[in-house]
DNA sequence: TCAGCCATGTAATGGGTTACATGATTGA
DNA sequence: TCAATCATGTAACCCATTACATGGCTGA
């Protein structure tokens, strides 16, 4: 009797879930702390999502959770991932192509309508909007300061840089939007 | 007795309408049309998103609807924004900070799990994106190309540059990505 | 003739968010 | 003493998506 799997698509949070638990097994708690050291600035659901997706995929025969007992703290539920799991992964990893998202900038949305507004407001936005990618950007080079095999490091290493190339794309702009804006203000 | 103002905060997709609806009257249809040449590059509804949104603008009196009849196409509903429209979207805009939507970016997920997979498999689906990347490069510079008043259009070329900016991040990342994939795939 | 545009919606579904709730332990 | 961390969830809500439905007109 052949192995009936389950059609339903994962989401893409359940891909980042399970991808994480490919590493080591744990707790949605667990989970959380390993997604913002990781894979958090291109994916991060809320904690909320990540105990609603657990259960979700032990359902599915892509996870199994064992109850641990622990002294000092609460006990945990730690998730595994199967064989199926992994296999259900790859499979969403090669599906072709990957849906894009459609991308949502609400700040472009505002300058965009900027003449119902002041420049000023408009500047002192957009200066947020750069200090928040240096920021990322000071992020990724801590990360790119741990030591760390280079082979094994090679995919992380891959999403790393996009992070930056991002990061330096929205400095670079926002540095120019900046200074035309003042320009303008000039006038 | 002074006007109560709805408290509730505005969606991102209702200041896009509202935004829109600043520059001339219009129905859902026109609207989804002057969002795909607009602003469509960095926020773009659903069509069934706008027909949802305009009732509920004309509701809390941020704008009017009008039918207008036609001869050789169904009758449509005319949309205009309203002074306390035109009042919200400002407040809106000037409202600090704006909240930056996280970013969520799938293909770098697979490509972070990518040690699961075939290089071939993960540097097609780079490509795919580069190629993606490279049409809304092609879509700004035909907007680009349309002339219009420097002044006026002051704030959509900021966005338009943004656009640009992160273009040619994705691109020149891709690039690498594809280069270094080929030569891991190589050893 | 047939695809595609004009035009307007409803239905079903869902992934995801914030806020709420609980309670022990640890270290400054 | 008080905030933070560990740990797990529930509740309410909603923005948004895809698919479905309708039907006349236009131009290749």
């Amino acid at each position: 009797m052949p192995v009936r799997t389950i059609t339903e698509a994962l989401t893409t949070t359940e891909c980042a879930v399970l991808g994480l638990l490919t590493r080591r097994g744990m707790s949605g708690y667990d989970l959380k702390k390993a997604i913002e050291g990781s894979v958090g600035y291109f994916w991060g659901p809320a904690k909320s999502q990540i105990y609603a997706v657990l259960p979700r995929l032990v359902e599915a025969g892509y996870a199994t959770s064992r109850k641990v007992a622990q002294s000092q703290r609460p006990d945990k539920q730690v998730y595994r991932i199967t064989a199926r799991g992994r296999q259900a992964l790859k499979e969403w990893i090669e599906e072709s192509p990957t849906e894009s998202l459609p991308d949502r900038n609400p700040l472009l949305l505002k300058l965009f309508f900027g003449d119902l507004s002041s420049i000023n407001v408009l500047a002192e936005q957009v200066r947020e909007r750069r200090e928040s990618a240096q920021r990322l950007k000071a992020e990724l080079e801590a990360m790119d300061a741990v030591p760390r095999d280079a082979d094994e490091d090679f995919y992380s290493n891959l999403t790393r840089k996009w992070g930056h190339r991002y990061a330096d794309a929205i400095i670079g702009w926002a540095n120019e939007a900046e200074r035309e804006l003042e320009r303008r203000g000039e006038r």
